[in-house]
DNA sequence: TAGGGTAGGAACCAAAAGTGTAGTACGCAC
DNA sequence: GTGCGTACTACACTTTTGGTTCCTACCCTA
């Protein structure tokens, strides 16, 4: 029984078409997701703060992700039905659960970015001459 | 000092309009770089066998892809230089990096698939009342 | 000599994603 | 009573993404 692959292959095969991953990856991959999920995280709740603080995303993407994202059972919407509006957002034990798997992929993009954008320059380099 | 985040937040800020980690997320978010990252370590190398391999990939999305992660350092592309043409492609140590940092989340994903699809029945139930 | 495999490139088109603007309904401060 | 803030929704619009199809150029097999 050798090892031919890498230890982090696990029993993730599942990522051929028919793969239940996919929509997760879907999820996790739409650009706003990931960030959202690091802000509520860090303790912005409140769909107005969430703007502010991400910078670039609209309030249509805003709901909407904030929408898959309850959808998914990764955040909680607790509406105090006051008016005017107030709604907060927060993890729940699945979403924080996710947080924590992501801890080492926020771990190596901030060890290993810099070796990305050297790597970009280089290939740009190679290419363009 | 207290800790008022979760542990998992880590120095990750960056992740407002400027952050530098958004183009790392935009890399990894688009559907097919995990996915090839992910059957390259696992031993395919070829592009008509990862074309197989994946399914619902197509060529463009395919080549597309494999230049984005040859650019970001990723993988390294190998050209046999042969007729008819043999080229591999092969993790570098950069994306054999980005994988075990992935490896959390595909664990993640495998444990708790289920629970997201009974969240998301329990969320269209709730909700297509 | 026709067809399949090798690894792509280019052009075109459809679908999806995302943006901006406007509007709801009300409270509160000036 | 004017305008800002709260948390949205709806519509039209544009941009991006991804898929399809056709093409190169050569090898090997039947």
């Amino acid at each position: 029984m050798k090892k031919e692959v890498p230890d982090w292959i696990g029993q993730v095969d599942p990522c051929e078409a028919n793969c239940p991953s996919r929509d997760i990856l879907d999820l996790i991959g739409d650009r706003w997701s990931l960030l959202l999920l690091l802000v509520i995280a860090q303790g912005v709740h409140r769909n107005g703060a969430l703007k502010r603080r991400i910078g670039g995303i609209s309030q249509k993407m805003l709901t909407q992700t904030l929408r898959a994202l309850e959808a998914s059972g990764l955040v909680e919407r607790r509406d105090f039905q006051t008016v005017p509006p107030h709604v907060e957002y927060h993890l729940t034990a699945l979403g924080a659960s996710l947080g924590e798997a992501l801890t080492p992929l926020f771990g190596w993009i901030e060890r290993e970015f810099d070796a990305v954008v050297a790597a970009r320059a280089a290939f740009a380099g190679r290419h363009a001459v």
